[in-house]
DNA sequence: GGGTATTTGTATGGGACCCTGACATTTCCC
DNA sequence: GGGAAATGTCAGGGTCCCATACAAATACCC
């Protein structure tokens, strides 16, 4: 049973932190901005932005760009801030079925390094994993330290402990062994959540999500999972196990699920039940067959296209229980829908505006992720970068 | 659509507000505790908590009890602080079908004060509901001058600019005259929030919330209502639109919604659903049938034994949502529920456990409310009192 | 081209607050 | 009754923000 955490109280020692990190956030939310600009937007002094300001500069996170000129207003041009190509690089790390995928990512969202190694995430144990991924780091960091390391793993994670509950697709990841491992290997500081939470902080640091105060990221395709940020924060529990959309129960009297519950989102709403739809259809391809590859069918067969149709409404309906439930209006979709094109995501968008409640069905907004593939490491990065400048006291 | 609020910087003056809102938030939290006590939760010197409490204990809201002795501690015994009797006074109002119910209720959650007015809340006018609710607060307005007026609203409200955006059954509170003709009448500052989210505040502040991070407050009865405290803090979401748990689409292919959509929660766990259904039985008295009823004819009757367990079934389905998605653990029921006893209540427990993710099933907790028909009114005060206190920044 | 208004960024003094360390007070234990 | 332990308070030092004033850079007007 977790208990209400112990009141922090602000030290003038703090107050120093807390502003610092309050105005990356706006420069991270606002894109490159003058000290004038943060200024008016905080409500403060030019001065006090100033001082913080200068703190960031000396400690090289922050740089100077040229004078804006020419924007046809009077007075002394501002000096845009924004981070600087060598400020707050992160080891990014993310798995997929038969690699590690590492990175180097600046504050900038610009990855500086890339590699990977081949690894059967699905056998390895925790030392091979430690052993790959430490190998792929040392590989590729350069002369700048990073600041800290990111892991994105697909499974249940308690962040604040930084330990792994549970992976069913990389067990090797369980327990708090990674961690360590990379910890140690590595001698840098280590952060680790889930996979669909870390694409959220990608898409609030780097993609659409900026300046969007709540909206859901949800991975699509062989499983669900849902990052939420509500009110300019990545919602993780009391611990780190929620999220878990894809357990809730649509379908009253439906299929049991692996979960051990039955008629699951993830019961109809993942390339299982697709391709086990699709075959029933006869449709070709059938135990292939992902979004992508419907939409292409959908263009010349009837079957294929309410097939489409019908895909669309599972996928909305579970998304209508955040609209309705916590009323969240903006979703970025990543994995296997970004593959179905415009005519998934608009048909999908009418799914959830259909299953919304009226006031609030108009202002569903429903988009694909425009970081994509990369979604996952970038977002990583943003979990070092959220984690080491602690953005919300 | 909503932006990001804009970054609030902290300022040495903001130190002694926040500080004194978390001492105050930690005396609710933990109850009446010594300086030394708070020093140790908080993780600060002595000094720095007595300073605080200095000032909260000149403004006449703290106040010093006797020290404590023979607790059979070595030492100075310390003196614990606690709300005194005339401190954060609040007027509380809060709309039944046939009347308004006002009391002044103190920061202890005392009830000092208490009186109502007969009105058809269902045809009343916003004028009428003024003249009725200045008229109660004016009545029992004694020498200590109230710090606001709290308002429970059954609709659609938003709190952060204080007016109800709809509200079904008391429509003359709809829009801005309400509040803004209260505060004209009364003179102080008036609060507005949805009365499942007010009744949320009121175990935060009173009841058996006091002190847990993250639980749900969740009306039963003619309609469904929930208010969220999500690590500490009650969620609005954007604007007031949300924690329409009742609208989550739980049938698929269930019977129409009076919103629209079709097989709702509220479809199936309101009493309207467990009239038709005991009509449809043939049980005695189905159309004034309650839980309370319920469970006094299940204990001869086979079939409404039955019907019990099917009504335990769809209460605990919409809350096993907030399980599986949020983490909930810890759930408090208001209104109708709260008449079918321990049998219901086990029964709604086992039903959300059963419809939960194994790992976390077996933490679900499920409670009625000990305030009860109090929890409304008491929460208004809490409304007060959080936002006069702005316990969170 | 020169003067003025406007805007940006910086320097300085003042105030609020917390922390450290020391001290008086009160209780329990032997 | 003396020592140990715990509580609450006081003074000195440091950090940070705010208000104000000032230098620098640009656009506009004549």
């Amino acid at each position: 049973m977790p208990s209400l955490p112990p009141p922090v109280l602000l030290t003038t020692h703090l107050i120093g932190d807390v502003n610092r990190s309050r105005v990356l956030q706006a420069i991270v939310d606002h894109g490159p901005s003058s000290r004038a600009d943060l200024a008016r937007l905080a409500g403060v002094p030019r001065a006090t932005i100033g001082a913080i300001v200068q703190g960031l500069v000396d400690d090289g996170l922050l740089e100077q760009q040229e004078p804006s000129r020419g924007t046809g207003r009077v007075g002394k041009p501002g000096r845009p801030l924004w981070f600087g190509p060598q400020a707050g690089v992160a080891a990014a790390i993310s798995f997929t079925d038969a690699s590690v995928r590492v990175a180097l990512v600046n504050a900038r969202g610009d990855i500086l390094e890339e590699t990977s190694r081949v690894l059967d995430t699905a056998t390895a144990g925790s030392a091979d994993l430690v052993v790959a991924t430490a190998d792929a780091v040392a590989a590729i960091r350069g002369a700048t330290e990073p600041i800290g390391v990111g892991l994105a793993i697909p499974g249940v994670c308690d962040s604040e402990r930084g330990l792994v509950i549970a992976s069913g697709q990389v067990p090797g990841a369980g327990g708090a062994e990674l961690v360590m491992g990379v910890a140690h290997e590595t001698g840098l500081a280590v952060f680790v959540d889930n996979d669909a939470r870390v694409q959220a902080l990608g898409e609030k640091w780097f993609g659409d999500g900026r300046g969007v105060p709540t909206f859901a990221a949800v991975q699509t395709g062989h499983g669900l999972g849902v990052g939420l940020v509500l009110r300019g924060a990545l919602y993780r529990g009391d611990d780190g196990r929620v999220g878990e959309l894809g357990h809730v129960q649509v379908m009253p009297d439906g299929e049991p699920c692996r979960c051990g519950l039955t008629g699951c989102w993830e019961t109809v709403a993942t390339l299982r039940w697709l391709r086990a739809e699709a075959a029933r259809l006869g449709l070709p391809g059938a135990d292939r067959l992902d979004s992508a590859a419907l939409a292409a069918l959908a263009g010349k067969d009837e079957t294929a296209a309410e097939l489409q149709a019908v895909w669309a409404e599972h996928l909305g309906r579970g998304l209508a229980v955040l609209v309705n439930l916590l009323g969240i209006r903006r979703f970025l979709l990543h994995g296997d829908a970004v593959g179905g094109g415009e005519g998934l995501r608009a048909a999908v968008e009418d799914s959830v505006r259909g299953a919304s409640l009226g006031h609030i069905a108009h202002e569903v907004e429903l988009g694909f992720s425009s970081l994509d593939a990369d979604a996952a490491l970038l977002g990583a990065a943003g979990l070092v970068l959220s984690e080491t400048f602690r953005l919300a006291v």
